[in-house]
DNA sequence: CCAATAGTGTCTTTTAGACACTATGAT
DNA sequence: ATCATAGTGTCTAAAAGACACTATTGG
């Protein structure tokens, strides 16, 4: 690699919700590791293999795990002389959503950290930390006015799931009539026909009607804000 | 400049509502220019000058005209190989916005370029019409839910300032009576006391209440909607 | 039968929007 | 007085939220 993009990387946040709780998908230090604490998939870019800096973050994914984020999006570059000892580095942050029942191979050196009141609960290398943080304050956000929500679910999923998914994110969730109300108007959701059966009624099982159209709703859930 | 920073870049969308109209502040080529079209300010990181990679977004605004932007945001990362013909190129998109009444003294080769239906009507270098698209793009979005419109208007200015605002940036407004209710609640504005005068009744003249503050609202406005 | 969760009906609240109304200045 | 624009009063509309209600399963 050229010394041209010696200092640019991108870092990347990639979520997934598992047994009830958000994890972020770190990578273990190896034995030329220069540090002991997990980091995110990063690097540097590869101008020969990415055509567009989101393929380098798809690419750092895809060294930890052997699955496709549903949906990808930049959350701030961050650049600064202090962030790097060797020098002024600049990092494109990209915050990623997995769906919650890829068959996901892990690499024996990825490692699922949990999430806690919106911090990684084990210390990350570097600033990554940090840029989790933020990653998970823009999930925050546009959970509350997007259908972002839906790429942590299953491919089937059921109403439920999704005030789970609040709950996991924000700690609260709307109440079910306005989940309801919001995900099954304007043909966004696909009722699968089958029910997801418990000790109880069993629930309608819908499926994402458009995989790539991520829409926005015209206003924010009160239930969900923090003042 | 070290080679190492050699393809990364900062590129600034600077607006302003001049006359009437939405105006992008660019470059107009020199002596020694590879192009004979106008270029938004941009330019490499300079670590000596830079702490931050915002230090150097402000620091190209200030190449051209002596004012601070009132608001300063990153729209974009933008990296590929086509984008520049040296290389695989990285640049940083900023957003900023300019106050109407700022005593700017501009640099010869500063050229205010108006924006008609959300491009810049005269072609400008590189992939920068696209850049000031994006940048369009998001300040049309934030207008609706934000207070950022207040950041294009005068330090004194009316309620109906703020309505053109959004006729000048959208092509359509929210009625007088949704402005008046949106903006006069939560203390945002600060009644100055005087009048604007004009061959009417004289209208109220505000100023912004805390100039750092970005306030979010939790609604959009319907009728500035696309659909 | 009961417990548990799914899902509906309906009223309230919030804020945008429509629109008629009044207010105040220049001429 | 008239015109133009500022600003208010008040009703409607859309979507969130509260909450009581019914529905459907396993046990």
């Amino acid at each position: 690699m050229s010394v041209s993009t010696a200092l640019i990387s991108v870092d990347v946040a990639a979520f997934r919700i598992h047994e009830g709780k958000l994890q972020v998908l770190t990578r273990l230090p190896d034995a030329q590791a220069t540090t002991v604490k997990p980091a995110l998939p990063a690097g540097r870019i590869k101008p020969e293999l990415d055509n567009e800096l989101d393929d380098a973050a798809r690419r750092q994914v895809r060294t930890l795990i052997d699955a496709e984020p549903g949906y990808l999006e930049q959350v701030a570059s961050i650049g600064n002389h202090y962030r790097d000892s060797r020098g002024w580095s600049l990092t494109v942050v990209y915050c990623a959503l997995l769906g919650a029942d890829l068959a996901i191979s892990d690499s024996p050196l990825a490692c699922w950290c949990d999430i806690q009141d919106g911090s990684p609960v084990c210390a990350l290398s570097y600033d990554h930390t940090a840029l989790v943080e933020e990653a998970i304050r823009r999930l925050q956000s546009k959970i509350q006015y997007t259908t972002i929500p839906l790429y942590l679910l299953p491919e089937l999923f059921t109403l439920a799931d999704i005030r789970d998914a609040f709950r996991i994110i924000l700690g609260k969730a709307p109440p079910m009539r306005s989940i309801r109300n919001r995900f099954l108007a304007g043909n966004l959701l696909e009722d699968s026909g089958q029910k997801r059966r418990g000790s109880n009624r069993p629930a309608s099982l819908y499926r994402l009607a458009d995989r790539n159209c991520t829409r926005l709703f015209n206003r924010l859930y009160h239930t969900t804000q923090s003042e």
